[in-house]
DNA sequence: TAGTTTGTTCAAAAAAACTTGAACAAAATT
DNA sequence: AATTTTGTTCAAGTTTTTTTGAACAAACTA
């Protein structure tokens, strides 16, 4: 049976393929997830797996990897098709959902466990003698206030990208900057 | 004449340098680039190429990189000491100066070379037919109601990390979301 | 059950990024 | 002017990351 979907990529989707390869560089991800990606916001229709390899002339290993990725951040999704059992992925296309499984997936971890490592680094300093330990308290200091900036920053940020249920289960002291 | 410095790296130093390791990988810097943020960091005085060397354990050239790089974003300046004639190095220790120095440097110009390629898109969009250009100018449309909204979130990270000035040169209807 | 189809895994190959150190330049000192 | 100090540059080496593809697993079909 005869793919449904075009050939070669058109000179277009190669340009817009060219700026999530960048994107993706920007936020730390390999060029196969963006090219993926890529393909799955040009195309008019849900790409199967096959379709990805063929459309971008890469390995299978890195068409699954890059998927297994996307799904997990949300930006991509399975969607069903009457008569054929392949997969068949489509892009998510709002912002918000992009942008809130990037944040939930890589930013968020981060945060979190810079805060044990700040309690481990408090720990350390009690050690040291006077003169040092001052010094070393205030920096000590310095890092939880920027800490703190950036984890009242995460919900900021959703608002300014799509609007965002990140606030709806937080206490009032905890959104004093909406 | 002997380093006024300490030998090694103490404990709650190491722990710290680790923390910015991870942060300049988070944001695409190398490992040396949080090394050498780290140690002037939590150094109680000025340091010397010689001196960040040494604590370090670093080439010299990689020293030097690191140094240009982080003075192009103003995240480390030199300070003048008497009787010495060795540049010695101090660090930002303002959040919204070092945010202010990665965006400028790191982030907006990928933002506005991103206007321009949406341009370059669209042309290419025209040269389609009609069944596909309707559609690729829909994907179009959504990028560049990314774009806006990457735009407008940049002043907005500015005044939740510090407070900014870069609202001062906007016209009223750029600075709606603030 | 044997044979397809569909997709995943992972060790090895390839590519990209980072670091090193020797050669070089610039400026101060003798 | 020669020497020393201070720092930069960049080609080559090292490390890390990414990609590949062959072997494998799972689920469907005949």
């Amino acid at each position: 049976m005869p793919s449904a979907t075009a050939g070669p990529l058109a000179p277009w989707e190669i340009a817009i393929l060219e700026v999530f390869v960048r994107a993706a560089g920007l936020i730390g991800f390999p060029r196969s997830i963006g090219e993926i990606y890529g393909v799955l916001f040009c195309s008019g229709q849900a790409l199967t797996f096959d379709g990805l390899v063929e459309r971008l002339g890469i390995s299978r290993g890195s068409v699954s990897q890059g998927l297994k990725l996307l799904r997990q951040l949300g930006a991509v999704r399975t969607q069903y098709v009457v008569g054929s059992r392949k997969d068949h992925f489509v892009p998510e296309l709002s912002m918000k959902r992009l942008v809130s499984g990037f944040v939930r997936d890589q930013f968020t971890p981060h945060l979190d466990s810079g805060a044990s490592r700040l309690d481990q680094i408090e720990e350390l300093i009690k050690k040291e003698d006077l003169p040092v330990r001052e010094h070393a308290d205030a920096r000590l200091q310095t890092l939880r206030t920027w800490q703190s900036r950036m984890i009242k920053l995460v919900p900021v940020v959703m608002l300014v990208l799509g609007g965002s249920n990140f606030l709806d289960n937080k206490k009032e002291s905890e959104r004093e900057l909406i």
